[in-house]
DNA sequence: ATCAGCATGTAAGGCGTTACATGATTCA
DNA sequence: TGAATCATGTAACGCCTTACATGCTGAT
């Protein structure tokens, strides 16, 4: 019976840092927080379209002034208290759905060669992903100071540590394979 | 369209392994499969009977001893084929939805305490699994001559370099914090 | 002219969870 | 007797993705 939609906290979080529209959502989503989350229009959209009748958020009139209609949303002491009730509660569902490990433990069944390669993707994969979050990172570092950024900056340090264990990881796999 | 569902080559690489019923695979899947995947009845059950009409699996004759009958599931040649066929695509998505990291993201909203404490929650969570991933680690060294295992042993690694990334991290977050 | 980007939204449908329904056996 | 475990399945419902519908502006 949930109402335990994680896009609302998303959503919530993005515009207590400033006023978006639902487009501004998108894009940011699509940056740093995909590292670790994603979401799609078709998302987003009923997500205000619900919280505005909860009250969690409030339409700014909208802004016709050139291209399509722009509506503009600012969260409300109601959505700003959901998302601290939210941040304060301890349980946190890390769901990982790691299709990558899953056709690794399954690799028997199949040639040796086939998983081989399959790390191989891998490991480009995750060097690419490494590659954007070190610019992140090193684009923060000059703005540390800022109390907000630090936080944006643990998320991508987490990035950063996290995939440097799976690239070794990849190289230890491969020769465990080759054994 | 897609005809994507991942629980059901979950299933099928269960069931190449030896022949299962819904309930031995659920309580697989509960095992160390779990730290990369996830699956309950509601979705194996359903795949089951699915699988069945397109012939990747085969119902063997239902065993009525003791309790409840039993139906234990045979893989086909079509279903080893399908399996072989995702082993081989090289797209993997790997998705992971992590609220710890989303809650640390939007952590500037709310007194530091708060995510400090969420950091401290998270590091124990982790604790906890890598102690049962180093067991099973230490159960499987000793049968590692077994080509089989050889797999399940580098997921088991991975699951430990991993969470020993996020250790560190926990500590280096906790100090640039308090800073 | 045409295409990319800006911008909002709906519709269809897939995937999955939780809770429920059912019922036998084993053990305290 | 009652709880736990074994065992299969369905129903209701939630969440999300993809694709579609619509239409403006600015650059090529």
């Amino acid at each position: 019976m949930g109402k335990d939609r994680k896009i609302d906290m998303v959503i919530l979080g993005l515009l207590a840092h400033e006023d978006s529209t639902g487009y501004d959502i998108k894009k940011k989503i699509d940056g740093p927080i995909s590292f670790f989350w994603k979401g799609s229009f078709g998302s987003i959209y009923p997500a205000l379209s619900d919280m505005e009748k909860n009250e969690l958020v409030k339409k700014l009139k909208s802004d016709n002034s050139g291209g399509r209609e722009k509506i503009a949303y600012h969260i409300t002491k109601k959505g700003t208290d959901t998302l601290k009730t939210w941040l304060r509660d301890e349980s946190a569902g890390n769901e990982l759905k790691y299709e990558t490990l899953l056709k690794l433990f399954f690799g028997g069944v199949d040639e040796k060669s086939v998983t081989l390669h399959n790390i191989e993707v891998f490991e480009e994969q995750v060097r690419q992903s490494l590659a954007v979050l070190k610019i992140y990172k090193e684009n923060l570092e000059k703005a540390l100071d800022d109390e907000e950024h630090k936080y944006y900056y643990l998320t991508v340090i987490f990035g950063i540590d996290t995939y440097e264990g799976y690239l070794k990881w990849c190289k230890k796999a491969k020769k465990i394979l080759a054994e």
